[in-house]
DNA sequence: CGCTTTTCCTAAACCAGTTCATTTTTCGTT
DNA sequence: AACGAAAAATGAACTGGTTTAGGAAAAGCG
């Protein structure tokens, strides 16, 4: 199968593409092989690219001032994932993003993003598209988390996407739905004798 | 002074607009005044306008399953406000859009956006950046109350929004703080007698 | 102005979730 | 298959923040 099929299907279900819209966007994608553990963004460096996951797994995460992870975001295929304040503000990244399994993505640079923006607005749009749609859906989460409590966020998080679940280490996940990896450990047994 | 120039003076933060590109924007701008306690947008309703603030305050705010209010928003003059998850994709709102003092608001409908943006790629590409900048403004957000006490989270927003905190009801601002109003009481009773 | 309603403050009991310390399991590597 | 290291589980002690209930102060309104 050809390796941009998948990304190419993604612009597609948001703006319509011709063969020469295409190549254009093909001409500033790179592939790359990343190794599990490999981090693809570090915190002091810019974040020059966006990266999207055609095979693997990845988490964003921070580091707060007293050494405590906290997960913002997980990508498996067919996600985005990055820095976005330090890829769209052009600014030192405050997070690590990490692969958590041996993965292929594709990524572009920042630059070259602006410059097909301003030369095909289709691509204008798809960006704009995308932007307003990833900003909708983190307020979403934002709200279905308010006044929730842990177990009820874990439960949410297992409806929506079992296949993370899985496939993500516990402490991550822990990290993640804002609780201690031990507390998820003791809702997990809890609802498992439950049911 | 002119009622738009506040709001034309944001776009070119961003874009540069020629006199036709300012009456093309203005045609589907609407002005009106609404009342301290008014809502411009409730739970059920398509959110069908974006709002810009051009005098007055507004909150944001959810009500979730056990009737608790959370705010997730603040906005005074030069601040855009709406149930942005509604607005973006044309499905009933879950939030609340009040006003905290008699206000001037100029709203755009999302129709009229949608078909600015196909007819002029400045206002595409404007409501692009607005939507990456907000989309990393709200991540930061996000980040930067991570592991912080609730104590410190209210010392930052004192320092950030200043205006804000004189403004709004503390009850407002004890759930956008993500705590209850007995609490935020508590702490500044705590960090007066400190200093 | 005076009445009503909303907002703010105080304090004690309480609890969801954390921390710490130890054990068990899982998993990647040779 | 066997070792070592990382991850997950367990349980007891603890705590940041909530809840509840009451009263004081401000603000809205006729």
């Amino acid at each position: 199968m050809d390796k941009y099929e998948a990304i190419l299907a993604n612009l597609e279900r948001f703006v319509p593409l011709t063969e020469a819209d295409k190549s254009q966007f093909i001409a500033i994608v790179r592939t790359t092989r990343v190794k599990r553990k490999q981090f693809i963004v570090q915190p002091n460096f810019v974040c020059g690219h966006q990266t999207y996951v055609q095979q693997g797994a990845f988490r964003s995460y921070f580091v707060n001032s007293e050494g405590v992870e906290h997960t913002i975001q997980f990508a498996i295929e067919d996600w985005f994932i990055s820095d976005f304040n330090s890829y769209i503000n052009q600014v030192p990244a405050s997070l690590y993003v990490e692969a958590l399994e041996d993965s292929i993505v594709q990524q572009i640079a920042y630059e070259d993003v602006e410059q097909l923006c301003n030369s095909n607005p289709k691509f204008e749009r798809y960006f704009r598209l995308v932007a307003q749609r990833s900003f909708a859906f983190s307020q979403r989460r934002v709200l279905s988390n308010l006044g929730k409590t842990a177990e009820e966020r874990y439960v949410e998080f297992l409806n929506l996407y079992p296949a993370i679940v899985q496939r993500v280490p516990q402490y991550a996940l822990a990290s993640y739905l804002g609780m201690s990896p031990e507390f998820l450990s003791k809702i997990r047994k809890r609802s498992i004798t439950k049911s």
